[in-house]
RNA sequence: GCCCCUGUGGCGGAAUUGGUAGACGCGCUCGACUCAAAAUCGAGUUCCGCAAGGAGUGCCGGUUCGAUUCCGGCCGGGGGCACCA
């Protein structure tokens, strides 16, 4: 028997003996209750790194801990392999984005398998593998039938350099990312997914996630943006063109009689109308686009109007017009493109005012003697009264806007109705390295689906990135079709669909992967939803809203029959590291840092990025340590929703941790237990161990199932202190063997080779969770904190129960109390059994 | 600007419904074992104080017999959204 526990030839045997057994597989016929634990899936980016280890290890934990308490568990892995860094490498390296990916698959993987994690790796998925996109493709042609899929021009960031289209997060400072080209705005035909039509479920759906993290829905619910009001018509004193009238849309409609003027987007067809007889008016619609759209950009442009020299007429006072703007601030794509502006209660809009010389009319008061007062720098949005309003004076803002929404029906100028924020989701890409949308370009039909048994549309092999743009747009023959409706020529699409339309269904297709459709319903209905999903915040609002509606819509099309995928949510803090810099300002790895000649600047603790080299690749440590310390200290200190330090003395730290577990299982086993039969009764020594024991079952249950990993550690350092404080005994050895099946959902491979020498015929990963005695849970005796006036003073022991009334005796028969009390009789004695008395004197 | 989270020893962090603040880990100090080191074990470790004792959970105030916990107001740190009518 080795006395330490050598975790490089005993973590590979456990991985192997695992995986031989099929321990990990999920059975969709098993008859035990189902959980199913996911984690994101990672993007094959070239190797794992500390992150994913920190993520897995959590997911991990929580699926070895449910199969002990009997659950069949699905436990599923797979990659998020297309996008855009395969395309970069391709370019960069001269190597296919396939080869490319699928070999960072492989390396993952292999690395994967090295931390023992607990996978189904039957059921292994790749996107980027025609059998994954193909049934993505029949899926997306399905939404297309339902009506939920549709095509339309929209504005995009065009790099003209690259020749492709760039998130707004792939522009900086105007200019594209990798190119370093400004960035121009380009209008391009692209296919959407009507997610806005399930804005109202989406933002219902968000109340029944109630183990969702708060902060996650909050920023959905924002994101999804509701917002009630009034949609109303101006009459136009003068038609322009065959236009009578503005539709504008307002939150306040209340405030409609401190209207000062109405303003419309540059891109308002008015304004188009105008701009044609306009040279003046098209030129600044012209200035106006050449702004940036960056955030920065925003923030710092001025608000600029154009007064068309049209009147709006105002829907209650057919008398009173008011001028009509072209202003740089209003946007076409939220609301009607139109608003009014009242300026006395709203800061845009005043600034507006004082720079055009309009009026300011206050029309709310925080109090009577407030409405007479002018508005002067700062606009009013507060509660109050209406005021100046003719008859909507004396109302508050809510019973106002009741008010004017109740007439603009009644008389019909207008309507009461619910703006969204949330705006369709564009899912075209001018990009290779994607799932082909299967769409074919009629000239004679227009656009028309590929039919489902030409499916699954496959990328072509042969394209090269020598040139900018993307190579499906210039290939020769793939691009070729024929129209399935007429028959004639047709073009293929030649844009691929967004990579999160390939992670919006992944954990239906783990549910269930028949060969000849996406997923069989019954199967999936089984495993679905997720109970507990786990990933990074910053998958907060995107991934996890599109994943919510794509679902839905699948609901809506009668495909399955879930309303939410996960109903579980939690979100990891990231692994940080130090960063370190030399006198010039050059970052420097950990290493460089330690062994650099001159001088070293340590700087802020960081997330572990390549650009601050502050990364520590998990692989040479897990061969220096072995998973079980790694995972352990990924568990330990920092509660999991936050960051978490990498540091060497933590691992090491770890490291001693897992040797003293060997060393206990190591002596006990050498110890053997036999020798404990018929022993006598037990000392109260033995009677607190035991009873510690069955409390800590009781707390590291609690804390795996509410994910406080960094708690259950803790909870195994005290028992682990414990029982190394004990004396041989029967109860030790056998607090020995609870100890190690508590402690391997988190060091599955010390726990397997203690187990063994222990004697365990079965697996570790195969037992069961041990059972807490609910009447060992508490102790006999308590200690009692005795303060005097809310402030500690003395302590006492008295056992368990014990009566209000014998412990206020047993208070103040104390000496300290006695002497603090000062022969005075107590004003009052508060009393919680079993916790505390306090002498109120 | 709006919305949200957060603030506890040298550090990461504990503290069911308000009830003994600092569990557990890291680090550090002292000691044991050793020729020595590593490993391991033991003791200590919020601050001030020799001690008795006092102070203490960002700051100020409130509620309460009692506040890390609840309420109000500031200050610091982090995040989300951002011309959203």
């Amino acid at each position: 028997m080795a006395a330490r526990f050598n975790p490089l030839e005993a973590d590979a045997r456990w991985q192997r003996t695992w995986e031989e057994r099929g321990v990990f597989r999920a059975s969709d016929d098993s008859p035990k209750p189902r959980a199913y634990v996911l984690e994101m899936f990672p993007y094959p980016s070239g190797r794992i790194h500390m992150g994913h280890v920190r993520n897995y290890t959590m997911g991990d934990v929580l699926a070895r801990y449910r199969r002990m308490k009997g659950y069949e568990v699905l436990h599923p892995m797979g990659w998020d392999a297309f996008g855009m860094p395969a395309e970069n490498a391709a370019m960069e390296k001269k190597v296919h984005p396939g080869a490319w990916t699928w070999s960072n698959i492989d390396t993952m993987r292999g690395q994967l398998k090295r931390l023992g994690f607990a996978l189904d790796w039957s059921r292994e998925i790749a996107t980027c593998d025609p059998s994954y996109y193909g049934h993505e493709q029949a899926l997306f042609l399905d939404l297309f039938d339902a009506g939920l899929v549709y095509r339309k021009e929209s504005e995009v960031n065009w790099d003209p350099v690259d020749m492709t289209v760039l998130a707004n997060e792939q522009v900086i400072d105007g200019r594209g990312w990798r190119s370093g080209a400004p960035v121009e705005r380009r209008k391009l035909s692209q296919w959407f997914l009507k997610i806005t039509d399930f804005a109202e479920e989406l933002l219902e759906g968000l109340g029944t996630l109630d183990q969702w993290p708060d902060k996650v829905r909050l920023m959905q619910e924002n994101w999804i943006g509701r917002s009630r009001g009034l949609r109303f018509r101006f009459d136009l004193e003068t038609a322009v063109g065959d236009q009578d009238g503005l539709e504008v849309f307002t939150t306040r409609p209340d405030t409609i009689f401190g209207a000062s003027f109405a303003a419309i987007s540059p891109d308002h067809p008015i304004a188009t109308a105008l701009a044609e007889t306009d040279e003046a008016l098209s030129a600044f619609i012209a200035e106006c686009k050449r702004g940036g759209t960056t955030a920065a950009d925003l923030e710092t442009a001025e608000k600029k109007g154009f007064d068309t020299g049209v009147r709006v007429v105002h829907p209650l006072d057919r008398e009173w017009v008011l001028p009509l703007y072209v202003a740089n601030f209003v946007l076409m794509d939220y609301g009607t493109g139109a608003i009014f502006g009242c300026p006395a209660h709203d800061q845009r809009d005043l600034d507006f005012a004082r720079k055009y010389a309009l009026p300011v009319t206050r029309v709310v008061a925080a109090s009577p003697e407030e409405a007479a007062e002018p508005v002067k720098e700062e606009a009013y949005s507060g509660p109050g009264r209406l005021v100046n309003s003719r008859f909507l004076d004396g109302l508050t803002a809510e019973e106002g806007i009741k008010e004017v929404i109740g007439r603009a029906e009644a008389e019909g100028w207008g309507q009461g109705t619910t703006v969204w924020r949330l705006r369709d989701w564009g899912v075209s890409r001018q990009r290779y390295w994607g799932t082909p949308i299967p769409i074919l370009h009629c000239a004679a039909c227009g656009p028309v689906p590929v039919p489902r048994e030409q499916l699954p549309v496959v990328l072509p092999e042969d394209v090269n990135f020598d040139t900018p743009g993307n190579p499906l747009d210039r290939h020769p023959t793939w691009t070729r079709a024929q129209c399935s409706e007429c028959g004639g020529e047709a073009r293929r699409e030649t844009d691929t669909l967004d990579t999160f339309v390939d992670s919006s269904w992944y954990f239906i297709r783990f549910a269930s992967q028949p060969k000849d459709a996406p997923f069989d319903r019954a199967a999936a209905e089984s495993w679905l939803p997720v109970d507990q999903y786990i990933g990074g915040v910053e998958h907060a609002i995107l991934h996890l809203l599109y994943a919510r509606f794509w679902t839905r819509a699948l609901k809506r099309i009668g495909r399955l029959d879930i309303e939410e995928p996960f109903k579980g949510l939690f979100t990891q803090g990231m692994v940080t590291h130090a960063t370190f810099q030399d006198a010039e300002g050059r970052w420097l790895t950990p290493e460089e840092a330690e062994s650099h000649a001159g001088a070293v600047t340590r700087g802020r603790v960081e997330k572990m990025s390549k650009s601050k080299r502050n990364t520590v690749d998990p692989e040479p440590i897990v061969d220096q340590y072995g998973a079980d310390a790694v995972r352990w200290f990924m568990l330990s200190d920092s509660p999991p929703e936050r960051d978490l330090e990498w540091s060497e003395a933590g691992i090491q730290g770890t490291w001693r941790f897992v040797q003293r577990l060997w060393r206990l299982a190591d002596e006990e086993a050498s110890r053997g237990s036999s020798s404990w039969l018929g022993a006598d009764e037990p000392s109260a020594e033995e009677r607190d161990l035991e009873r510690r024991v069955h409390r800590t079952i009781a707390a590291v249950g609690a804390n795996i199932e509410a994910l406080a990993f960094n708690k259950a550690v803790a909870n195994l350092y005290e028992l682990t202190s414990a029982i190394e404080k004990a004396a041989p005994s029967a109860q030790r050895s056998r607090a020995v063997r609870t100890l190690l099946r508590l402690a391997a959902p988190m060091v599955p491979h010390l726990g397997e080779e203690a187990w063994a020498a222990l004697g365990g015929k079965s697996l570790i990963a195969d037992a069961q969770w041990p059972e807490a005695d609910a009447a060992l849970l508490a102790d006999e005796e308590v200690t009692i904190a005795v303060q005097v006036n809310g402030k500690l003073r003395d302590t006492l022991a008295a056992p368990k129960g014990a009566s209000r009334e014998t412990l206020e005796e047993m208070a103040l028969a104390s000496e300290k109390i006695e002497r603090l009390l000062a022969g005075k009789p107590p004003r009052k004695v508060i009393v919680v059994p079993d916790r505390l008395v306090n002498v109120v004197a």
